[in-house]
DNA sequence: GCCGTTTTCGGCCCGACTGTTTTCAGTCG
């Protein structure tokens, strides 16, 4: 049985959360689940890490002990470590400690007075009013905790970006329209462009905080006001997403833009250089003693500990703090850098609107192409199209080219790839095409090595162009198919062919880690829409954060090409 | 458990809010 990364840090991951149960040096967890982020960022399997001849110790993080785990865990599936210490825990009290308001502490207290090892126990015992008998809890915590372990169970779940974005820009309307309301700003997750939020942080510039606090908890869509204070305050809305807001004095709102806009790890590293610099570094500036050194602007903080400004989402404290001592800041891709799109459906198939629809749509949002790539016959549920019918729409786009002025369909299929590797059309429809783009629509589940082989053989087929959503995962609904992707970025390198960032919200798919291993191995990536409707190319902006997630620059994306550069490049991949 | 231009020990980011307390621990971000 294979070793992989998830493995590992899940591993770590669950050391960390029973050492926090037995109160265990904070520092120690912190270890654990540093080095499970590490190993699950890192892009490449460990084993391969490891057979290029590389050493654990390198990696931040990661010292002679958890190399040492590491190492036996990829020998043996286990860590004794771990096992030990499952040993002296219960599983559900792993569920205790991520219900909110429940920390190592209490944990530990309702564990050792009460005898509660699972949420279903502890809210037994809440209703009993036996919490409130234990010191240091009381009437209050025990209706906190009946409420949000009945919150819990119904299971509160990350959001889609653009799912949080439907709630987020019409609450930071209301917020801006606010008096005394000066810089609205989410930041956060959704700042940094993470595929899921969580909850929304809301920063706001203004002198005085009590009419925004006011008017935030007025706010139509509130639910609950969860917390209240003079400059942070947490709200739950209806649909029951967590927003917390910030207000800061404008001399501070860098600084505190800064903070909230995290990643955690990121800020931690950033107040460590500020430390070393005999600096203090918190959400209200930049501190040299009691004076304020810096912290209106986030510039201004950057600059503070000799960094230049770093884009939000690049910081998860995975490289950029290096990157940008050297100055070797990636000058990340833009939406307008786009000038066509790749991948788009219409009524042919599962799309709802005509090629020409599609055509004036795309031009309207500034596209000077698009190629259409319906969905091939093996796709039945999408009235995937044969030979005759993909023959038939290329007759089309070449009529309706004809009067197109400022945008220029290219012809193309999305072609299933079939269980043997196989395109489902035969080559002579395929050679007539601008582009090929190959994706898996069925028999998700093969091993690793069959679904990875899959792959590589459809690559090699000579009018193979593009690798559409490569890991297959949809957010929150189907786990990613198992393959080995370091190996399949390698082989699109050598056999000269594109992998696809699709942005659907749902996809997002190439992962972030993988964009940046594609973009080091000199493999181009083409975001594209995946467009079914004229409203779907606004997507494209999802696409763009996840590109800048992984690094990536104009010069990694393949769309960003105009037209006759782009054919050359489709021209290459063709053998 | 990691780490080192304070290098093998002694640090490890920093502040707000809540609830239970009469001055602060616990949790969260």
């Amino acid at each position: 049985m294979p070793i992989h990364n998830a493995d590992i840090a899940a591993i770590f991951g669950e050391v960390a959360d029973i050492l926090e149960i037995q109160n265990a040096n904070p520092f120690r967890i912190r270890a654990y689940r540093n080095a499970a982020r590490q190993i699950q960022g890192m892009g490449q399997e460990i084993r391969t890490y490891l057979e290029k001849g590389n050493d654990l110790t390198r990696l931040p993080g990661i010292g002679k002990d958890l190399a040492g785990k590491i190492n036996e865990i990829l020998e043996t599936g286990h860590c004794q470590a771990l096992d030990k210490l499952r040993k002296q825990s219960s599983p559900g009290l792993i569920d205790l400690l991520h219900i909110p308001g429940l920390g190592p502490k209490r944990v530990h207290t309702l564990f050792e007075e009460l005898d509660v090892h699972t949420p279903e126990q502890l809210l037994r015992a809440a209703r009993d009013g036996r919490v409130r008998e234990l010191s240091g809890f009381g009437e209050k915590t025990e209706q906190n905790i009946i409420k949000n372990i009945e919150e819990h169970i119904k299971h509160k779940q990350r959001i889609k970006i653009a799912v949080a974005g439907q709630y987020a820009e019409p609450l930071l309307d209301y917020l801006g329209k606010v008096k005394g309301a000066d810089e609205v700003v989410i930041a956060g997750s959704y700042r940094r462009h993470k595929e899921t939020v969580g909850d929304l942080d809301i920063l706001i510039s203004a002198d005085d905080s009590h009419e925004v606090m006011e008017a935030f908890a007025d706010y139509e869509e509130v639910a609950e006001v969860v917390s209240r204070g003079n400059t942070r305050s947490t709200i739950r809305l209806k649909n029951n997403l967590q927003v917390d807001l910030r207000v800061v004095a404008k001399k501070s709102f860098g600084a505190a833009l800064h903070y909230f806009t995290g990643s955690k790890a990121h800020n931690i590293a950033i107040r460590r250089r500020a430390q070393e610099r005999g600096l203090k570094l918190n959400e209200y500036g930049v501190f040299k003693g009691e004076k304020q050194i810096a912290g209106k602007t986030e510039e201004s903080v950057f600059k503070a500990v000799d960094l230049p400004w770093i884009a939000p989402e690049l910081r998860e404290n995975n490289g950029e703090i290096e990157a940008a001592e050297k100055n070797q800041l990636p000058e990340l891709v833009e939406l307008a850098d786009l000038k066509g799109d790749l991948h788009a459906h219409t009524i042919a198939t599962d799309g709802h609107h005509s090629l020409r629809e599609m055509a004036d749509a795309a031009q309207e949002f500034g596209l000077s192409y698009l190629a259409i790539t319906e969905h091939s016959k093996h796709l039945k549920i999408a009235h995937g199209l044969d030979k005759k019918q993909l023959l038939k729409q290329i007759e089309e786009i070449d009529a309706l080219n004809e009067k197109l002025d400022d945008i220029t369909l290219l012809k193309g299929i999305e072609v299933d790839i079939l269980e043997d590797g196989q395109p489902d059309l035969p080559d002579e429809v395929l050679q007539q095409l601008d582009l090929v783009i190959g994706a898996v629509h069925s028999q998700f589940h093969l091993s690793r090595k069959k679904q990875t082989e899959r792959i590589l053989r459809a690559m090699d087929h000579p009018c193979f162009t593009l690798l559409a959503h490569p890991s297959g995962r949809l957010l929150e609904q189907r786990d990613a198919y198992d393959v080995d992707m370091p190996r399949l970025i390698h082989h699109a390198k050598e056999r000269g062919c594109f992998l696809e960032l699709n942005a659907q919200p749902e996809r997002l798919d190439l992962l972030d880690v993988y964009c940046h291993m594609a973009r080091d191995e000199g493999v181009l990536i083409s975001v594209n829409s995946d467009a079914h409707s004229v409203n779907d190319f606004a997507n494209l902006k999802y696409g763009i954060g996840q590109a800048r997630r992984g690094w990536l620059e104009k010069k990694d994306i393949l769309n960003t090409h105009p037209l006759n550069q782009l054919r050359k490049l489709l021209n290459s991949a063709r053998q």
